[in-house]
DNA sequence: ATTGTGGCCTGCCCGC
DNA sequence: TGCGGGCAGGCCACAA
């Protein structure tokens, strides 16, 4: 469950290799590299390279190695993690294993001063890819603004909760942050995402920022105060009453079906 | 174009 | 104790 929060702390581990030189490249699980690049390839343009600097734009991890090289782009799926020699700033994934084996390394670069850089992903769902398309993805969440989330949602018959998780609207939110961010901000997530009004935008919005915010100072996106009564039989902790369970967007949703809903907005 | 669905990958947990 | 089925969700291909 790697959503934006989750691949920041990626970022901020990564960014600790700035500077060191890459001098081996392990990339023997073709699965794992994407955009049909090969692992002679990959090896070709890492090995050698110096790290720059990193930079994120949703759940995607860029790793700038310099002018005359590719942007290395990582991506984490559900269950990958990021680990700088034995150090990991996720120990155990919501929805992972709490294992690290070593078999489930399915890429690592090696650097000068003998330190280790590792993607470990029991599920293979992540992946490595040169230069990935930045451009494809939608606004950064955790900076969302108004003017960015409207053009997000407005005309959409869809669901708000799909266009919330559609990557190309808007990059970072996974199925935890969304249901955290809606039930805090009181929306249904069923809702048609094209039938929000403009205080609502702001309301919207405004509350995106500030649970990415929060649940990134506590840790993860599964620290939320909903996250505890996310299974079946689960009670809002606000009012008490029983959790709607849905599929929506394709993902498994919970949600108030008494404090949220068009029909009784926020008090 | 937009929206919905199913599949990919595989560990884990539950019930029998 | 072992086993099978269901489940988790980020992402992509594909269908309507």
């Amino acid at each position: 469950m790697p959503e934006l929060i989750e691949v920041e702390l990626y970022r901020r581990l990564a960014e600790r290799t700035v500077g060191r030189r890459i001098v081996e490249v392990e990339a023997s699980d073709a699965w794992f590299l994407k955009g049909g690049v090969t692992a002679a390839e990959v090896l070709g343009a890492l090995e050698g390279a110096t790290v720059v600097g990193t930079d994120r734009r949703g759940k995607l991890l860029t790793v700038d190695l310099g002018d005359d090289r590719p942007v290395l782009g990582l991506r984490f799926g559900m269950t990958g993690r990021l680990v700088l020699d034995d150090e990991a700033p996720i120990e155990a994934l919501e929805y992972g294993s709490s294992r690290d084996d070593p078999g489930w390394d399915r890429f690592a670069v090696r650097f000068d001063d003998g330190t280790r850089l590792r993607t470990n992903d029991p599920r293979r769902l992540g992946g490595v890819e040169l230069d990935p398309d930045v451009g494809a993805l939608g606004p950064e969440a955790s900076t969302v603004t108004v003017a960015q989330l409207r053009p997000a949602l407005s005309g959409s018959t869809a669901p708000l909760k799909a266009r919330l998780l559609d990557q190309a609207r808007l990059a970072g939110l996974g199925n935890l942050l969304v249901d955290e961010t809606l039930w805090r901000s009181r929306f249904d997530p069923a809702r048609p995402a094209g039938s929000l009004a403009a205080a609502e935008h702001r309301r919207l919005a405004s509350a995106i920022r500030r649970t990415v915010a929060d649940l990134l100072a506590r840790g993860g996106s599964h620290t939320g105060d909903l996250q505890a009564q996310r299974h079946r039989d689960g009670r809002c902790p606000r009012c008490g009453t029983l959790l709607d369970r849905r599929s929506i967007g394709g993902r498994t949703t919970y949600s108030c079906p008494s404090c949220t809903g068009p029909a009784a907005p926020a008090r």
